[in-house]
DNA sequence: GTCTATAGTGTGATAGAC
DNA sequence: GTCTATCACACTATAGAC
């Protein structure tokens, strides 16, 4: 019984290092002192092991999120939302590329009953929709407060936004030598072109910079509530 | 000598329909009616041909780019070839993927010379910089105009565009639920908050939509020049 | 230039003994 | 629960005959 845990810990670890591809059933088992048989007696697939380990890098993305939470200026927590997001990309490029980048038939493929099947796929549209819905609640906000366009629907804005931020990660963990440009700087281009209201930094390194048209008055929300989550 | 081109050609079908992972050797050998031995007289190794084919794929694009350079006003041609783009890598998923999708070590690790390497690394960053270069001149444009705030780097920007285009493209082929929003919708969403003349949209199908503010005058420039450089 | 044959290495998953 | 042994594949790339 704790050798499921085992397995996900070193699979986990091989993974972060490697990379999915290069986890293969037989390193595996014996990175853990098994035999390669052991495995499927806790996991029916490789690519059940590589679903559990997606959905765990979506509870570190949602904890990521909910640390941004008590900021109260929706554009700065929408900032500091995509601050985190392109930052755990970028710290863990290989968990990141397993729960974005492969190929969807990859983990559908792996339970073959019909049963079994439904479950993956809903569990993957939960994690999705568990992070896009902060960020579009904070479109929302921005909306009601006369700071969007009223055509902007707040859950196409947040799925934009998130586009957006994959691709930075996406063409930065590729490792070309495109795009040039830092990813923060990216980033902060994003931001500003998403929500017009780039000037509303709180709590934020470089708050003197260019024009400090209006300081808002909740600067303690800065003081991100420890990950207790956790 | 022609079995080069047929080589390609029949690579780049195979590519088309089921992937680079898919094109082995083998298959390929296949395909011509050859043994597997004969390719490596024309290919030093199968990631040589993956190069050619994502070339060639580059090539496309540009040229698809150039058909939209006829559009005066730099806005409604960044709507263009925004939609060009996405439209390019959602008709052929396969090629695009093999051309941006792909770990960067792929190529390289194929050629393993030092000298041989070189070249492979250069003609990637040119096709990078040609692609990147008719946005940002358009970006030049919208700054030159007053249309951009100042700061904002043509070069930047251009990356920023893309690798938001890139996050839509991505995400769309890995054909997940998510994003739930059709790529067009994305892409306009995109396009409006990069620069913010969203009403301006030349010789477009739903022109007479929202608030028709300022209608331009060169219609003429939606007849694309035919794509004759091929 | 092109072939046959094969080396050499990897893979996921399973049957059946213990 | 765990093992050994193995099936049944796939792959790139090369050696050497023609």
């Amino acid at each position: 019984m704790a050798l499921r845990e085992r397995i996900l810990e070193v699979s986990r670890e091989i993974v972060r290092r490697e990379g999915f591809a290069s986890l293969s059933m037989r390193k595996l088992a014996g990175a853990i002192d098994y035999s390669p048989a052991a495995l499927y007696l806790h996991f029916r697939s490789r690519s059940e092991i590589a679903r559990a380990l997606s959905m765990e890098g979506h509870l570190r993305l949602r904890e990521a999120f909910v640390a941004q939470a008590s900021i109260a200026e929706p554009a700065a927590r929408l900032h500091a939302m995509a601050r985190a997001y392109v930052e755990f990309g970028l710290a863990e490029p290989q968990t990141y590329r397993l729960m974005f980048m492969e190929p969807a038939g990859s983990f559908e493929a792996a339970t073959d009953g019909i049963d079994t099947n439904a479950p993956a796929v809903a569990e993957a549209a939960d994690a999705g929709a568990a992070m896009l819905a902060p960020i579009a609640d904070a479109f929302l906000e921005l909306r009601s407060a006369g700071r969007l366009p009223p055509h902007a629907a707040p859950a196409a804005c947040a799925e934009g936004l998130w586009a957006s931020l994959h691709g930075v990660v996406a063409l930065k963990l590729n490792g070309a030598a495109w795009p040039a440009t830092p990813a923060e700087t990216l980033v902060e281009l994003l931001l500003e072109a998403w929500c017009k209201q780039a000037d509303v930094r709180v709590g934020d390194k470089r708050n003197a910079g260019t024009k400090p048209r209006k300081a808002e008055p909740q600067g303690n929300s800065a003081n991100r509530p420890d990950t207790s989550t956790r």
